[in-house]
RNA sequence: GGUGCCGUUGCCAAGUGGUAAGGCCCGGGUCUGCAAAACCCGUAUUCGGCAGUUCAAAUCUGCCCGGCACCUCCA
């Protein structure tokens, strides 16, 4: 497949380093409270994209990290009086549960910012011992952005440009670095803040570092891809290569992928604002679907406008691929061994998975893609009613395999309805048969007001869970 | 100031040189006892505006208008 390549700023074909496998890392959050709309739509992203190179046979070491220390987490620790580690276990398991509830794969492996202190100092030691690094009086420890001749080369932004925040900055952080450019890799520990042991200064890891060193640990001095939202790629990701390639002396990551912004009504998400909504929030309205398929509606780099309105959208027409694969599965079961649309029908399951993977081979583009899964379905309900039960279930495979690859779907009722609510179907349909109008529709109310709707089929009734 | 992105039907959104995908909404029809679901038909002669290149442009070039993001810790 090719991917748009945020270094070359061009689509490429994706190569691995192993034949076979992906090494992959994902910007995770920063647990300091629920996570919002926003840092939902890496989540999914990259998380589809991980599930297609699965389902294209390749094994994904699929790392995405936990920053469970860093300054705002330290400020809503002092805020609530508890200590960071307590809210950071919290809004772990919070962000897991929204993360689960987008049916967002649990990462290969899912690193933890504290548990890599170790890793840390020595990818530090390595930094300094090789020359970009130093120690400042107050035991902070720096990176030499400027000797590093290749910073920038990601955000293609040059530093003599930077020159107004710069001296901002410089201005801000005293005489503790020898220049402006000059960004934390370690930094000492106030009265009071949560630190750990290193040859600088008690201290805690500053928020690059962590990143450089997880991937190095998990993954090796040379990854596959680096994914995170585009607001990563400076300084965050320029300052993780600096860290990275100036320790290991290799290349960081082959590609880098990024992730475009979401706005709030036509507007920057922020609390100032009033326009911050968490994934909880949202999903308590309307539930995690439409959230994950808002996301894959648009391609990936694109920026997205969120609003209730469009996430309604949405809804309905996730609802339109339940109907039909709840139609589908009526179908298989009361197929026989004879149907004339059989043939057409899996031809045309192939055209469509066949346009499926031609659209995700493309960059990910995943709102192409639902198109061919919407055309699948448009042929579904046309020809199912034709087709054998042999040539239902063979399509039904093709249509959850794209599904799957989307995340989406997995919310399915597979259960029979309950027997009561079958027998008075049963009765309906006997009273139809008998012209029994009357009764039918009495019948009809009676399975609705237990959460069931009757649909009339040629093969008989249908119930379906509402 | 530097870097980059975007402007396609009522709404969302693909399409990046060959004559406008898909979804939602809406209107009409078929099916149905009535429904539901589904299917069919209809919904942009047109892609922010103006010029240009070309046999051919939403797609390339220039200018203009409008919106947005990043530029030291925000996905």
């Amino acid at each position: 497949m090719k991917i748009y390549n945020t270094m070359s700023r061009q689509k490429e074909v994706l190569t691995t380093l192993n034949p076979g496998e992906v090494r992959m890392y994902v910007c995770g959050p920063t647990v300091y409270n629920f996570i919002h709309v926003g840092n939902a739509r890496p989540l999914c992203v990259f998380d589809t994209m991980r599930r297609y190179l699965e389902s294209c046979g390749e094994k994904v070491l699929y790392v995405s990290n936990v920053t469970d220390i860093d300054d705002r987490l330290i400020a809503e620790a002092n805020e609530q009086g508890r200590p960071v580690s307590e809210i950071a276990a919290a809004f772990e398991s919070e962000y897991l549960k929204d993360s689960d509830g987008l049916n967002v794969r649990r990462p290969w492996y899912m690193p933890r910012a504290t548990e890599h202190i170790e890793a840390i100092v020595q990818l530090i030691t390595d930094i300094i011992d090789n020359g970009y690094g130093y120690r400042a009086s107050n035991g902070d420890v720096y990176f030499r952005a400027r000797k590093f001749k290749d910073y920038g080369k990601l955000s293609h932004l040059v530093l003599d440009d930077l020159e107004n925040s710069r001296e901002l900055s410089a201005s801000l952080d005293g005489d503790l670095k020898e220049d402006g450019a000059d960004f934390a890799v370690w930094k000492a520990a106030k009265p009071g803040e949560p630190a750990w042991d290193s040859p600088w200064s008690k201290g805690r890891p500053g928020w690059h570092i962590e990143c450089s060193a997880m991937a190095k640990k998990h993954l090796g001095d040379t990854i596959d891809i680096h994914a995170g939202g585009q607001d990563l790629i400076f300084p965050h990701h320029e300052n993780e290569i600096a860290q990275s390639e100036c320790a290991n002396d290799a290349t960081f990551s082959r590609f880098w992928m990024h992730n475009g912004f979401l706005n709030i009504d036509d507007k920057k998400m922020s609390k100032s604002l009033g326009n911050f909504f968490t994934v909880r929030q949202v999903a308590e309205k309307i539930g995690y679907e439409p959230i994950r398929y808002f996301m894959l509606s648009a391609h990936y780099r694109s920026p997205m406008n969120f609003t209730m309105d469009v996430l309604e959208q949405c809804k309905a027409s996730i609802e339109r691929l339940y109907t039909c694969r709840n139609n589908l599965d009526f179908a298989i079961k009361g197929a026989g061994e004879t149907g004339g649309a059989s043939t057409e029908l899996l031809q045309k399951a192939e055209i469509a998975l066949a346009d499926f993977k031609a659209r995700m081979d493309d960059d990910l583009n995943t709102a192409d893609a639902l198109a061919a899964l919407f055309e699948l379905a448009r042929e579904i309900n046309t020809l199912s009613n034709g087709s054998t039960k042999d040539a239902l279930v063979k399509t039904a495979a093709i249509f959850d395999g794209m599904c799957d690859v989307l995340g989406l779907l997995y919310n399915r009722e597979t259960e029979e309805a309950p027997a009561d609510i079958q027998t008075m179907a049963e009765e309906r349909d006997a009273a139809r048969k008998a012209k029994n109008w009357a009764l039918a529709d009495e019948l009809r109310d009676k399975i609705a007001a237990s959460g069931y709707a009757v649909e009339d089929t040629a093969t008989g009734p249908k119930l379906v869970k509402k």
